[in-house]
DNA sequence: TGTATTTAGTAACAATAGTTACACTACTAT
DNA sequence: ATAGTAGTGTAACTATTGTTACTAAATACA
């Protein structure tokens, strides 16, 4: 674990901590599809991402999701500070997009750290910063942007998170992502074929237009 | 201004906090309208909110805006720390909603006060919650809401931090904050006046179902 | 092998939101 | 007083998105 740990995180923080983090971190690989966070949850350790991607979503009265954002190794998940820090229950949903390796890292600790090492403090206001960033952009995309745009923008975004111009996905995961219908997205994928930006496979789609 | 900061913030600062934003914030007293920070603003000084209220808005690529939230006494603007922590350009526009009292600190305090005072950190932290929050509302808002909707919210809203169930304000001003055209906004508002649930005025609208 | 289920394509229609155009009223300034 | 401007009401039309319904192919599985 040690090693995985200082080669995301060896720049950031210094040995002292690297060594804290190592002994009381809790290391775990899991599978794509697996919820890390679910709406309403406690949250107990907050997650230091090693490998792998995750979605980050959020959920109406109906139960219907929306996609915030993916987030990529090097991160940590600041909503989840955010809720130990506020002792309150998670306002968004976390799973897994990739296989994904990642260190847990108990609450006390995390706030304790925040005390003692000034690299820490950096890391969890420059997270906080990041995400707030994401919060916009997330805004942004759905305030500004139409839904065929909406919807090439989440393609690229998923192609990049899983390194692959071609993309696990169907039509229906896609619209429950995008908080529309399937035949919507049905639609405006084949126009988007059309136009040359992508292709269309059964349970797959290739970016063309990278 | 040390009576005005004792009554807002002294029952989460210690005294000698208190002492220091006396001796080097800056009491402010701006009239409504006035534009405290502009996108792409590099931020200087962050303020703690005395009274009154500000609006904070996001910037598309035309120029349009759209209201994200308003923000109350009590708090402060966590996009302003987001921005000077990250040494980056502010992502906002902030302007005065109505006549406000305000502290402006100096980033480097902010900074500093950060490792000194643990009640620092911990308003600097539940600020970052709190604004997580609104963001994550703004998002429910207008992910989730049809227009009708989102307007009404919004005049309420507006009641609220106004301290009135009459709001001065133009349908165009209202589609502006709204991020759409002056006359889906005349039109919703026709038949929210149909409904009984609001009552049109030239320049104002009285909120009868608050 | 045959049946059920999942996935995708498409048509037809409804609902919502955005656009253009114009009328009318209230206020502003000279 | 009059011209100009800002604010509002409405109609007619377009564009976008959402819904329902049906088809067919691919896949799962018993």
């Amino acid at each position: 674990m040690l090693k995985a740990l200082t080669e995301q995180y060896g720049y950031l923080f210094e040995d002292e901590l690297l060594q804290e983090i190592n002994k009381v971190g809790i290391y775990k690989e899991l599978s794509e599809g697996t919820k890390l966070i679910e709406i309403g949850d406690y949250i107990k350790s907050m997650p230091l991402l090693i490998e792998g991607a995750i979605k980050i979503l959020r959920e109406d009265d109906k139960g219907d999701e929306l996609i915030l954002y993916f987030i990529e190794q090097g991160d940590t998940c600041a909503m989840t500070l955010s809720c130990c820090i506020g002792n309150s229950k998670s306002e968004i949903r976390a799973i897994t997009e990739t296989d994904t390796k990642l260190i847990m890292i108990p609450v006390e600790k995390m706030e304790s750290w925040l005390g003692k090492y000034k690299t820490w403090q950096q890391f969890i206001l420059q997270s906080y910063h990041d995400r707030m960033t994401e919060l916009l952009e997330a805004i942004d995309t759905i305030a500004f942007l139409k839904m065929d745009e909406r919807l090439f923008k989440y393609l690229k975004d998923k192609a990049m998170v899983n390194h692959s111009d071609v993309i696990h996905v169907t039509h229906k995961q896609i619209a429950g992502d995008l908080h529309t219908s399937r035949v919507v997205i049905s639609r405006l994928l084949k126009t988007l074929e059309i136009k040359g930006k992508i292709e269309l496979y059964r349970n797959n789609i290739k970016i063309i237009d990278l």
